[in-house]
DNA sequence: CAAATATAATAGTAATACTTTCATAATTGA
DNA sequence: TCAATTATGAAAGTATTACTATTATATTTG
């Protein structure tokens, strides 16, 4: 796995970025910095003044490469559901069971991500933490069609797509697969978010996570 | 139920608000106004100056009813949350089964809110567009754990608390009624908002809608 | 009807979200 | 290798946002 993730791109959607950061150093010391400045001052204190300031350069490089702030915060999510989603292919590819690829890619989609050296100015776990405080800001926007129709959620939509087609592998007849999968997906990091800050509304804690409620949950809707 | 709630006053955490909006017709033109700005433009363009432009009153004069508008949308959601708390108790009122009553639960907090008429400066129904498109961002902040221990979200806690005791009563041994509860509240938000604008995730559309699958899932969850 | 209170009008500040211009540094390719 | 191209940095500028403060004028209330 190690070998192929450093052999693969990650392709992002062209029209999120002005410059692609992925083809200089400045570039991706803007991805690696601007992940650490997220999570430390949460998205709606970020500014690209401040993190020009963070990585020693100006305001103007900044924006030569992204658009704005909700761009760059879009071109993260990317490349984060595409990271994603290449775990999740590589984890069901050597299951033939059904049920045992669903609960592969449950566990995938729902576990939190613990650090992995695999990318270099990338730290996925902190990544994973922006995702659950910030995605939901990319879509709830006034331009979420026009952005959807130039595809800026295509790999989000995509892993809610692969996790669909594996529901229905499982269990044919159900009749909610999609709205199960979204539920899955959106409700995992809805409760990872409330173990770190409203305990009192989930049953999600140190020892108990997301994937349990989640195992628990698939079994009693899909066994037959 | 008009008349009973015609004479119920909503609390709202004083927190929210410099002065309570309820108490001058200034006040509920500035709640009136912003539910339709806030709808109409998306509460990430949404400004005092805006609203001040459009009810022919200043900025500074909104500024002595609401230190910023994000406590504007906090104080929105409150009330909305209020609202839907007091038709859940009224409408589970009469039935003794649970079941019943986790189903009309579940149908008041998940259906599409059509306008009502009981409250004269407050659009129902546009509040609930409101919430589908805005809610997450009231609490995915820097400052979501500092206002929650000021109280700002007791009330869609208290709603989930409520749903999560009914889970209960229909089956004390399912061990994850708080997470369902939860995931329930957010989750029909969330499929709503995908009917609207992401349709390929989502079976809901003008015919199956966000209870239906919410009906079915807790069946398959809970009955013994 | 006087006193208190609410609202409006205006101006001002600091920060944000950019854009523009020009200088300089680094890279590339003939 | 050196000229041309491209990338980055520095500085200044604009419009908008998110307020605060002051003063004047309404409106309400006791």
């Amino acid at each position: 796995m190690d070998q192929i993730l450093s052999n693969i791109k990650i392709q992002i959607n062209e029209k999120l970025y002005v410059k692609d950061p992925e083809t200089s150093p400045l570039g991706k010391k803007i991805i690696e910095e601007s992940i650490l400045l997220i999570d430390s001052i949460g998205f709606d204190n970020f500014t690209f003044k401040k993190l020009g300031e963070k990585i020693g350069s100006n305001e103007s490089s900044i924006y030569r490469y992204f658009e704005n702030k909700h761009k760059l915060l879009v071109y993260l999510s990317s490349w984060y559901w595409s990271w994603m989603e290449y775990r999740l292919v590589f984890s069901i590819s050597n299951h033939s069971d059904s049920w045992e690829k669903l609960k592969k890619a449950i566990a995938i989609v729902t576990e939190k991500v613990e650090d992995d050296q695999k990318t270099l100015h990338i730290n996925e776990s902190i990544l994973n933490k922006i995702i659950i405080a910030e995605f939901t800001k990319t879509f709830h926007t006034k331009e979420v069609d026009q952005e959807n129709k130039e595809g800026f959620y295509f790999i989000y939509i995509r892993v809610i797509n692969r996790l669909t087609t594996i529901i229905k592998e499982v269990n044919p007849e159900y009749l909610y697969a999609k709205s199960l999968a979204s539920s899955i997906v959106e409700g995992a990091m809805h409760q990872h978010f409330l173990t770190d800050h409203m305990q009192s509304i989930t049953d999600c804690n140190q020892t108990i996570n997301p994937t349990n409620f989640y195992f628990d949950l698939i079994e009693k809707i899909l066994k037959k």
